[in-house]
DNA sequence: GGCTTAAGGGGATTTACTTCA
DNA sequence: TTTGAAGTAAATCCCCTTAAG
């Protein structure tokens, strides 16, 4: 059979070993045949890539490159077939899996290394190192969108839920101060003040914050009279309105562009930012 | 027909080596 | 003879693309 020619050599023997025996561990590669213990340090190319019958007179750069290296490559000169695109086999992908794993760089030791362990060509290695890192880049990113992407759904939740208060609490002091000021006109209030409530309201009628507690329960109060303790008409200050105070109403159109910003200066654990700093969010997954 | 993946090719960068003033 | 800058070639990377399975 034609494709079994490929691997049917002695180099495939310590990787068809992988089928009768667990993968090795981490420093087991490291340890073990992976490495070349004789190979010279002065190696900068690999066969696949160097015509060495003309460099090697040329370029001192090539002269001592592994003799075993060299037989290794002429062995496909039989029957190696470029215009064949065959698939790795799976001992040979997972072969190359776990060497990705104790690192996606492949030094050109390494590479020649794992060519003569698998079978193949330093090319062939070098090849499904890059595409390799490709698919992991690819899929690191995938995640990261995905991680962005609900983060960025629960800000726009909590957003619009801030906005829903917002109009809440701008409702409630205008019914206060219309209130306020018909004191002060002496015109007594002939029934229990019936505040307006948006359907948004009627179905949350649950307290937002201490401060919106207060005016609530002032407003809300059954009986329609004021929680005003003691009774003291100069209480007034309390709510006493100032023009500042209702800045916002004047452009309500950009309330929620601001309470974006705002929101992001003084994030509370339980917001949007589920606790941690903005800057750091983006590179939860990005350790390539 | 769509998906996965081996492989090709181009551009950028790094590194080792050579040449020359 | 030594030295540093400039030039060159090879290797490798990433990215995009193609095509086989």
């Amino acid at each position: 059979m034609e494709g079994s020619s490929i691997y049917d050599n002695s180099h495939m023997t310590n990787v068809l070993l992988l089928k009768n025996e667990t993968i090795p561990s981490t420093s087991q590669l490291l340890d073990s045949s992976l490495w070349l213990p004789n190979s010279s340090p002065s190696f900068h190319g690999s066969a696949s890539m160097v015509n060495f019958e003309e460099n090697k007179s040329e370029r001192p750069l090539f002269t001592q490159i592994d003799t075993k290296l060299e037989n290794f490559s002429e062995e496909f000169d039989g029957f190696n077939q470029p215009e064949k695109k065959r698939r790795l086999l799976p001992d040979q992908v997972r072969f190359l899996e776990k060497s990705f794993e104790v690192d996606n760089k492949l030094e050109p030791e390494r590479k020649v290394q794992l060519a003569k362990e698998l079978g193949l060509q330093p090319r062939q290695v070098a090849i499904w190192f890059q595409n390799r890192r490709a698919r992991y880049k690819t899929r690191l990113l995938e995640k990261e969108y995905d991680s962005l992407k609900s983060s960025y759904d629960k800000l726009k939740e909590d957003c619009a839920s801030l906005f829903k208060d917002n109009e809440k609490l701008k409702n409630e002091v205008h019914l206060l101060n219309e209130k306020l000021l018909m004191r002060k006109n002496g015109n007594p209030i002939s029934k229990p003040f019936e505040p307006i409530i948006s359907p948004l309201d009627a179905q949350s009628k649950k307290p937002i914050s201490s401060s919106s507690n207060a005016a609530k329960s002032d407003v809300s109060d059954p009986d329609g009279s004021p929680n005003y303790t003691d009774g003291n008409d100069d209480s007034s200050h309390v709510f006493e309105p100032e023009a500042s105070d209702f800045s916002q109403d004047e452009d309500d159109s950009l309330c929620f562009p601001k309470l974006e910003v705002e929101c992001c200066d003084d994030l509370q654990p339980n917001s949007c930012n589920l606790g941690f700093p903005v800057q750091d969010q983006g590179t939860w997954f990005w350790q390539y």
